[in-house]
DNA sequence: TCCGCACATGTAATCGTTTACATATGAGGA
DNA sequence: TCCTCATATGTAAACGATTACATGTGCGGA
């Protein structure tokens, strides 16, 4: 039939009327006449007119565009957040592009490069690591946070970290556990601070005893957590349960130490941090803090919308519960004789 | 400084040339004057100038856009090749537009709607359920097939799964297997089949038995293989080892059956597909077949840029090794009497 | 000296939409 | 009858970059 697609040129010759009827019964119905709507539609399903998105965004003058920056692509965490993003703005006509920190050079040029570019309508931060200072640009768009982030007042959405580190350690304390260890993500990521916050605290509130070398530096991988099940294997005085700042870490953890001959949680009870999807599957399954991560993209991408239509730099911020579950590798400490 | 995005005009007036002169010096360096375009350059410096996308695709008739189609964003199966894919597609002025085939209703009309848009310049699927047949419309952007594919003469890079089943069971029946099980991906897939086609093969080269009630039939997830695992237990006369489809059945098989107490290697071996990052940390780590999935997004994108640079419609196939990797889930099997 | 050619740059049309502004039509009030 | 106002549509100017074509310059050869 047609060469070529369609332009609204050809929409306008067939249903009779300009090009500017045709745009405005496609984006303001109910400014046209009902019979010209439906002779307008009648062309673009005639034709199989499509909007070309070039040309409406360069008069527009927006970019069609969200990018979002995430440390790590391959990691299953955020690739959920990123499903849920998506789910938001691809009906919205909004690109989604997506920037991996850790592939290229320079995160923080990186990021710099995005708020100036202006070849995005709004940025999605889902990096903790990345300085404070970088965001004030003149004539930025609108960035919002998902993720823990220090000393800024940016729009965001972020999970109740410190409450989840909080009720790890009372699970714990609960079961009789005195002797309680944390595993944290990178220093300075503020998420591993917030959590480690949590946890301090609430080992003080419970009376229990905070000591320095059950403190075990990671970087939310499961390699970080072999490494630290291999410093807790060789510690004389080894807490008798763990509390990892992540899901992977934990994984790596139980992986290193069962490999030793230990048992869990006979042996060490270990909690978790976010319920990825393989928790469950684990043997023993691992009791962990549930992050709803398809929920944080959906609400991420709905607040930035937001702000991108009414060309806010600023716009509420969002706090989403985390949840305790409890599976098999948390129990008594085992008696010490 | 500048209030407002700096144009080409802007460029233009601070370095003394015209706005031509100045995207040639940015596109084509070669067919300006040296001092031309270091003016040229000076004054992008200057005024921070960044090509506005929308501008430029509509002048050259491009999307700027290329559009994934994948079954599960979720999955970090897929959502490392997207890290391949982004990694080229980005530093080539390419948006990445992903489209999850499972979240939205129907699958196929998404792919017309997305080959007849003239919103995208390339497709890449990475979805083998969807009909073959749905690619041949007039006028498509170039597609280039990341997956198993059946009966299409479509340019793709694929992986060796034939032989990877081959190098599974190979193994196997090396250890001393006679009675070698398989799970399957979802009917209808052509992962499923070829993988499936390659363990039939194998087995028949070898001299060893195939029974129809070894084959379960799974859907590649986590869940699945729980149960297979559960349909494993209940059998009367069990394989003694089981090549699962993917490292996520793999996962799930091992979880049920050793919550139920059976030990891995000693009672069952276990072979996955895949090695995601997490097989190397279960106890026991997880024999199972490498697949190269950031090199498989990064070829795929390569080609397909090929494709867009030249308009053809048709390219080069690739295919992608596999590789054996011996972890701890196999062993010989328990002697029977 | 003049022609032709290579090279460097400028001029201006073009891509397809949106939208401010202008215009046309008809209803209702004075 | 004429004026006003609301409603519906058309006209045409943007949006910002690219590029075919035109123009200008200088150099070498005849």
């Amino acid at each position: 039939m047609d060469r070529k697609v369609a332009t609204i040129q050809d929409v306008a010759r067939v249903a009779g009327v300009s090009t500017a009827t045709v745009s405005r019964a496609l984006s303001k119905p109910s400014v046209v006449a009902k019979s010209t709507r439906a002779a307008v539609l009648n062309a673009v399903a005639e034709t199989g007119y499509r909007v070309n998105a070039a040309a409406s965004n360069l008069r527009r003058k927006r970019a069609g565009t969200v990018i979002v920056l995430l440390p790590n692509l391959a990691n299953p965490f955020f690739s959920q957040i990123l499903a849920g993003l998506a789910s938001v703005l691809t009906p919205a006509q909004f690109g989604l592009l997506i920037a991996d920190t850790q592939s290229g050079p320079d995160p923080e040029e990186r990021l710099q490069h995005y708020l100036t570019s202006g070849q995005a309508d709004g940025l999605i931060l889902l990096d903790g690591t990345l300085s404070p200072d970088a965001i004030a640009v003149p004539g930025r768009p609108p960035v919002l946070l998902a993720c823990e982030w220090m000393g800024q007042d940016l729009p965001s959405v972020r999970v109740e970290n410190e409450k989840g580190a909080a009720l790890a350690v009372g699970h714990l304390a609960q079961l009789g556990h005195r002797r309680i260890g944390h595993a944290t993500g990178p220093r300075g990521n503020v998420l591993t601070e917030t959590r480690l916050d949590g946890f301090c605290s609430a080992l003080g509130n419970l009376g229990l005893p905070m000591r320095q070398d059950w403190i075990f530096e990671g970087d939310f991988s499961m390699d970080s957590g072999a490494a630290v099940g291999r410093a807790w294997l060789g510690m004389q005085d080894r807490p008798t349960a763990l509390f990892l700042s992540s899901d992977e870490m934990a994984i790596g953890f139980l992986g290193e130490v069962q490999r030793a001959g230990i048992c869990v949680p006979q042996d060490v009870s270990v909690v978790g941090f976010d319920n990825i999807e393989i928790a469950q599957h684990l043997s023993p399954g691992l009791t962990t803090i549930r992050q709803p991560r398809t929920q944080i993209g959906v609400r991420a991408a709905e607040l930035l919308l937001a702000m991108i239509e009414t060309g806010s730099l600023t716009g509420p911020s969002e706090l989403i519960e985390v949840e305790f579950i409890h599976r098999g590798s948390t129990a008594q400490p085992p008696h010490e004789g």
